[in-house]
DNA sequence: GCAAAGATTTGCT
DNA sequence: GCAAATCTTTGCC
């Protein structure tokens, strides 16, 4: 039976994160989020986690984003100041974490879709069973107690590999939409540690806009750091089962 | 006012 | 490997 009770490793130094990385080309500022960090603080309750995988969604023209139906009360604040959070709700159950960017007029996004836990493990397998408790019908005592099994089995980086895990994970939802994820003290916040060697960066396509027109549906804006075992999707599930 | 689909995850066949 | 779970938002009547 293995230990998996948190020996967690000291903190690396987290320095607040940088607007003006956020507010030019979309592009450049997905990049510069990959190998940054989530932090959600609350007391005790720290949680800290290496973003290792986000997308771009960048202006009206792009047939997967949001933006493309025009300025609507769901996606407003991507046409706000770079730097704050735009979290929606997808598939009735999910919500998903985005970093508004670009400066202030042109609506664009970077979907926070996978991190690594850094620190606080045990309060984000937690916060994963509350969600879960909170949007499931069949919810009995059986069914909760098989899910908290389940999730204290996952492995570290298998609890925040997707966007809705990551946005359970870090209790993120929709309320959160509109908050400056660059305030150097807000509860949940961006950072940064400048001691970390630079992270390499390999871009894709995205993932689940297959409704989208070409050429939006293949352009290489997911960026991941490769070597995370913290990837979600199909090509790193299958990666990781042709490895076991 | 109603129908349809979605930037997902999990369980079961 | 497929389909369910679940509900908001959008689009069209």
């Amino acid at each position: 039976m293995p230990d998996r009770r948190p020996t967690e490793p000291p903190l690396p130094t987290l320095t607040s994160f940088d607007r003006a990385c956020l507010a030019g080309d979309p592009l450049d500022a997905a990049r510069a989020l990959v190998g940054a960090y989530l932090v959600r603080e609350a007391g005790d309750d720290v949680r800290v986690g290496r973003i290792v995988e986000v997308e771009a969604y960048v202006g009206t023209g792009d047939a997967a984003s949001h933006a493309r139906f025009g300025p609507t009360d769901r996606n407003r604040v991507m046409w706000g100041e770079p730097g704050r959070a735009y979290v929606y709700l997808v598939y009735g159950m999910y919500d998903c974490l985005n970093v508004v960017v670009a400066p202030a007029g042109q609506p664009a996004a970077v979907l926070v879709r996978a991190v690594e836990p850094i620190a606080g493990i045990e309060p984000m397998r937690a916060a994963r069973l509350a969600h879960a408790g909170a949007r499931r019908h069949a919810w009995t005592d059986t069914r909760r107690e098989a899910e908290a099994i389940r999730l204290g089995g996952l492995d570290p980086p298998r609890v925040t590999s997707g966007p809705g895990a990551v946005a359970a994970a870090f209790s993120i939802g929709r309320t959160d939409t509109g908050t400056d994820l660059c305030a150097p003290d807000g509860s949940l916040r961006l950072a940064v540690s400048p001691a970390d060697f630079p992270t390499e960066v390999v871009a894709t396509p995205r993932v689940g806009i297959a409704y989208a027109a070409e050429p939006w549906r293949s352009i290489a804006w997911r960026f991941v750091d490769p070597m995370s075992a913290s990837l979600s999707g199909p090509a790193a599930a299958s990666r990781r089962r042709s490895r076991a």
